[in-house]
RNA sequence: GCCCGGAUGGCGAAAUUGGCAGACGCAGCGGACUUAAAAUCCGCAGGCCGCAAGGCCGUGGGGGUUCAAGUCCCCCUCCGGGCACCA
């Protein structure tokens, strides 16, 4: 490299080098199997195939490679694999559009994608790659499948579902947004009656709940939106007697000791005893659908709350089994049918909507709460609050609202009327598609056994190749008579196979416990691998998955560990959420035309500095403008880096070995800021992650370097020191310029790969500094700025501040009140 | 409406515990090198006043606590995200 050509910095010529380097030597990036090693698993979330990386993923890769690369040089076992969620509809699309089956445009579009991670130097374990929509995985989502069959965590049952016109069908709840399908912005989402699959989510809902107190490596923004996402509920469910005919209507309520208020009975317009009234009541019937109208058009606008509260009065009466008075039905525009019992007591003077709606319809409203404190005035209703005493509610007057609800419950289970309960916002998931590009859910329906499921020696059932994919209803699966026609396992009489496919966020749920264990042909992975590497140590993904990925994997990582298959309840013990990518303030995308091209970027400038700016240009849990002229000053940076060490290589060659002689001078300067540096980025890889201040510092120091050129060519510094000082700096620079930090190692004479050299240590004492620069200030106000040694004494520091000049001209003629020391910080004057 | 973030130079940002606001970089300006340009190197650079020394102002706005506030407390504005008839 002493020739001056090759003193030039071109990521054009070594990244490839190294990229075909790594690629023969995959090892590099293998985790070791078992050990006694502590392991360290670093997962970043897998990338749908679209056909390219877009800045988001080189945001989220270039964060967990410079995590895994550290950990490495840590000495940890490192698990650092990547995969691909290659089932989903954007296939069957691609296929309609360009005859191209989904199978090969996904299959493509996976090579493309790897050649990308590969050419920006992400170390990843490819022979633990994880494909979801090859056999080989997707067979145990059928496995899986089948096994929360026989323990009654799959169902079937014909439901309102949501309906995307433009998927052409079925969503989970957790799939639409405001009103529309998560995929197509613009597409409201239908309601539908469909017999479909349901996975029992809601079997876990209290435990995936409190699990998220205990997750705190989580982001609370995250643990809370899954908070509110389950909704769990505690209240009381009290029947009450239709008057007449007997039947009961079942409420739910979280305030049972305002029970005595209740002065009506508030049914959702879908109610099946609304739907009886309705029947008989041609009239109320009208009111009724309008009703549902109106809910299922704010419903699809997303929107339930703009609907203007109105009720109709059914005429029938209802007997409140507390007391046995009689109240008004009413059939509400804002009970939903699909929460709670669908049913509610409406207690108008203690509740704010109940209130407005009582005012409204002139019904009754009816103190039956007063203040703890006997002497406070009479609030106004409706007066909303749980520390008060029962009042106007019979036997049950005096006790606190807490203990009447006790006493209250215990009276509804012995009469028969009623129980505690408890109530959740998030429903069972739904996983059954009307699409063909997914895992076939394995089962079969026999006429004369019914639902049979697929034998396991019968797994995979594989997806048929050969498969017109329309846009119309109903599965393209169900029009293969070769894949629908099968014999029934039980009675081996005709039967016809389940034609809905999985969910894709079934692939997604369970993906990291295959990595460890990829090939593994009898099981999807060990217990004693999952043993070793689970919990994830960290997990590295985008904040859009907080409900959807995320729920769904600690719900299925509770099923595996209640088949005996995991001792881990939940997958990640730490999870970051990066910022997105923005340019010009707005997300890139590709209707705003602000889209930059990782492939652009890297041609341009490198992957190095790419990767490098990605870090630097703020810290990764925040958003991150995007601005081309930065890349080019990482590249630039890089650039002198490179010419820096180039420069001194052979000399610092010479000086390999440990360093003796205690450094003085210049070599002292420069050592005290290496190692500085050093602290400070191990310090920051250890959980601050501030990396866009990691990247500053190893610019500090190549500056403060790079400021005393003309004293290291006149040889000041020994060989020694100067080899302490480029072999730190490569090192540093590894986790977030592998390439660049990969060529100067080899070009410092240094053997093996730099991936496996030990992380520099920081000496705290060489770091230190003897002297430090103190401000002086008058009043709070800066006067000037003492030099005093690191370890002065207050009295020292105080002396040197009252001799400075400056201070001493700021100070003539007033007079000192009281000095304020802060060792190594400041110095306070206060005068008058 | 409720819950989380955020607001700092022309721009991206820094300030780990309350202790010199603006590190590092971009853009800009000046200089060196060059026939010239690019590249590179050196330097300047929050605003206002000033030839300068220096002074005053300054972290969305208002108030407060403190010797000292970007940082803590109260109120408000704006931006981003999440939730929202949940009985």
């Amino acid at each position: 490299m002493a020739d001056e050509k090759e003193l030039r910095y071109d990521p054009a010529v070594i990244e490839p080098k190294w990229q075909a380097r790594w690629a023969a030597e995959p090892a590099l990036y293998a985790a070791e199997p078992v050990t006694d090693k502590p392991k360290y698993y670093v997962l970043e979330m897998l990338p749908y195939p679209s056909g390219q990386l877009h800045m988001g993923h080189v945001r989220n890769y270039s964060i967990g490679d410079a995590l895994a690369r550290h950990m490495w040089m840590r000495g940890y076992n490192v698990l650092h694999p990547m995969g691909w969620d290659a089932f989903g509809l954007p296939a069957e699309n691609a296929a309609l559009k360009n005859n191209t089956p989904p199978r090969e445009w996904t299959l493509a579009n996976i090579a493309h994608m790897k050649r990308q991670m590969q050419r920006l130097g992400l170390g990843y374990d490819w022979a633990t790659e994880v494909t979801t929509c090859l056999p080989d995985y997707y067979r145990w989502n059928q496995w899986f499948f089948l096994r929360m069959y026989e323990k009654g965590l799959v169902y079937r049952r014909k439901s309102k579902v949501n309906w995307c016109p433009e998927c052409a069908t079925v969503l989970a709840n957790e799939q639409v947004i405001d009103g529309h399908c998560w995929r197509h912005e613009e597409t409201l989402v239908e309601q539908r009656d469909l017999e479909q699959w349901f996975f029992r989510i809601t079997a876990y809902a209290d435990e995936l709940l409190e699990g998220l107190d205990k997750l705190d490596g989580w982001p609370e923004k995250v643990r809370t939106m899954q908070r509110n996402w389950i909704g769990r509920s505690e209240g009381t469910e009290v029947d009450f007697t239709v008057e007449g005919t007997g039947e009961k209507i079942r409420v739910f309520t979280t305030r049972v000791d305002t029970i005595f208020g209740a002065t009506s009975v508030q049914l959702a317009p879908e109610h099946a005893v609304t739907k009886a009234f309705a029947a008989a009541d041609p009239s109320l019937k009208a009111d009724v659908d309008a009703m549902i109208d109106e809910q299922k058009k704010a419903r699809e606008a997303g929107d339930l709350g703009a609907i203007e509260k109105r009720g109709a009065a059914t005429g029938r009466f209802a007997v409140n089994p507390y007391n046995g008075e009689r109240v008004p039905i009413w059939v509400a525009n804002y009970i939903l049918s699909d929460y709670g019992t669908g049913a509610i007591m409406s207690v108008p003077g203690h509740d704010e909507r109940d209130f407005e709606f009582a005012t409204k319809y002139g019904l009754e409203i009816r103190r039956v709460i007063a203040p703890a404190d006997a002497d406070a005035e009479e609030p106004a209703l409706p007066f909303v609050s749980e520390d008060g005493v029962l009042v106007n509610s019979g036997a049950y007057n005096g006790l606190t609202c807490a203990a009447a609800e006790q006493k209250l419950q215990q009276a509804a289970k012995a009469g028969g009327f009623g129980e505690a309960t408890v109530t959740f916002r998030i429903k069972d998931w739904g996983v059954s598609r009307q699409r063909y590009w997914g895992t076939p859910i394995p089962m079969i329906h026999c006429e004369r056994d019914g639902l049979v499921q697929v034998p396991d020696e019968q797994l995979p059932v594989v997806l048929p190749a050969q498969v017109e994919i329309t846009q119309q209803g109903g599965s393209p699966l169900s029009r293969v008579p070769e894949f629908v026609n099968v014999t029934c396992p039980k009675c081996g009489g005709p039967a016809r196979r389940e034609t809905d496919t999985m969910d894709t966020f079934v692939d997604s749920s369970w993906y990291f416990y295959r990595y460890m264990d990829a090939k593994n042909a009898s099981e999807p992975f060990s217990k004693a691998k999952a043993r070793y590497w689970f919990p994830i140590d960290q997990y590295i993904g985008g904040v859009e998955h907080a409900i959807l990925h995320l729920i769904y994997s600690r719900f299925w990582t509770r099923v595996m560990r209640d088949l005996g298959m995991i001792e881990n309840s939940e997958p990640a013990s730490r999870l970051f959420t990066q910022g997105m990518v923005i340019k010009d303030g707005a997300k890139m995308s590709k209707s705003k035309g602000n889209v930059v091209s990782p492939d652009d970027m890297v041609a341009r400038y490198g992957a190095d500095a790419t990767r490098m700016y990605a870090l630097f240009a703020a810290p990764p849990d925040r958003d991150l403008d995007w601005q081309e002229d930065g890349v080019a000053g990482v590249s630039r940076f890089l650039g002198r880096v490179w010419r820096l060490v180039a420069k001194y290589a052979a000399r610092a060659r010479e000086g390999r070995g440990q360093r003796t002689a205690q450094p003085a001078g210049l070599a002292l300067k420069l050592l005290r800021k290496l190692h500085q540096t050093t602290a400070k980025i191990t310090l920051d890889f250890e959980g601050r992650w501030h990396f866009n201040t990691c990247v500053a510092a190893i610019m500090e120091l190549v500056n403060e370097i790079q400021g005393a050129d003309a004293q290291l060519e006149a040889g000041e510094v020994a060989a020694e020191v100067l080899h302490e000082l480029l072999r730190t700096l490569v090192l540093l620079l590894a986790p977030f310029a592998p390439f660049v930090a990969a060529e100067l190692w080899e070009e410092l004479g240094e053997e093996g790969a730099i991936l496996r050299a030990a992380w520099p240590t920081s000496d705290a004492a060489l770091a230190r500094e003897d002297e430090l620069e103190i401000p002086v200030q008058i009043n709070g106000k800066l006067a000037s700025v003492i030099r005093v040694a690191t370890e002065a004494a207050n009295g020292e520091i105080e002396a040197a501040a009252l001799a400075d000049e400056k201070v001493k001209a700021r100070m003539e003629g007033k007079t000192l009140v009281k000095v304020i020391v802060v060792p190594k910080k400041t110095v306070n004057l206060v005068v008058k």
